[in-house]
DNA sequence: GGGAGGACTGGCCACCCGGCCAGTTTCGCA
DNA sequence: TGCGAAACTGGCCGGGTGGCCAGTCCTCCC
């Protein structure tokens, strides 16, 4: 950052409920220091919120699947995964299989794109 | 939406910068209708904020690579990018291999995840 | 025109992955 | 206190994946 005297912030948004993205700009526009960003605008921070209906709340994932999850967002294979979580590799194919079917993946590139699509987890 | 009396719109931040966290985190605090949300609390929208100095810009990918990328991230098998793409198996696991080596991936999986991290990709 | 580099194609093969089967344990709930 | 759902573990196998080899075509540059 090179400017001192008025450092102000540009927000850009990206609000997928039209009501609530209306209310925040409109609280956001009035706040000094901080200014929403014109449309191609880079901006400093992003408010992001996606259609919470997409999302009918986390997906039911036992801590076991969530383990296995992280691991294979990490690229780990199902022999590196059981090693990590001192379980079978039979066990974890179980898993990767169950999150297979919950996250409606073809496959475990599949399965980690949806996850972090939906929040479940971060890249 | 059920109530109507004090809709309080409650955001979390996700910023690397800890300057622009701190700054955001004191001009939002003290906007009516609006607060931060508490740690582990679930929120209307986040403010997301990655530290840009960690993009070095996009690496160099070819479009026939940029193309087997985008297939990857949905989820597609090497058959079934072949198909879409025209070409033969073997030639997608050339591509594939390519990508592995250029992203500094393990796998399949882990190049979708890491193309994703640097913005290459958007899932 | 000749060389260098990169994109693209193919065969081969060890290994990994996902889907099927079955079985045990653990827990909540009626 | 029994009952049922869900988590967890394991063997087996067809097909997918990634790494190695080599070879062709095209373009750019000397």
């Amino acid at each position: 950052m090179s400017e001192d005297n008025a450092p102000e912030i540009v927000l850009s948004l990206e609000i997928d409920d039209p009501a609530l993205a209306d209310r925040l700009a409109t609280l956001l526009g009035s706040v000094a220091g901080l200014r929403l960003a014109a449309p191609g605008e880079t901006a400093n921070a992003s408010v992001v919120a996606r259609d919470p209906r997409v999302m009918p709340e986390d997906i039911a994932l036992t801590q076991r699947e969530l383990d296995v999850l992280a691991l294979m967002a990490e690229g780990a294979s199902n022999k590196l995964i059981a090693r990590q979580l001192n379980i079978s590799v039979h066990t974890v194919k179980f898993h990767v299989g169950s999150l297979l079917d919950k996250l409606d993946a073809t496959g475990r590139t599949d399965a980690v794109a949806h996850a972090a699509r939906r929040g479940v987890i971060e890249l």
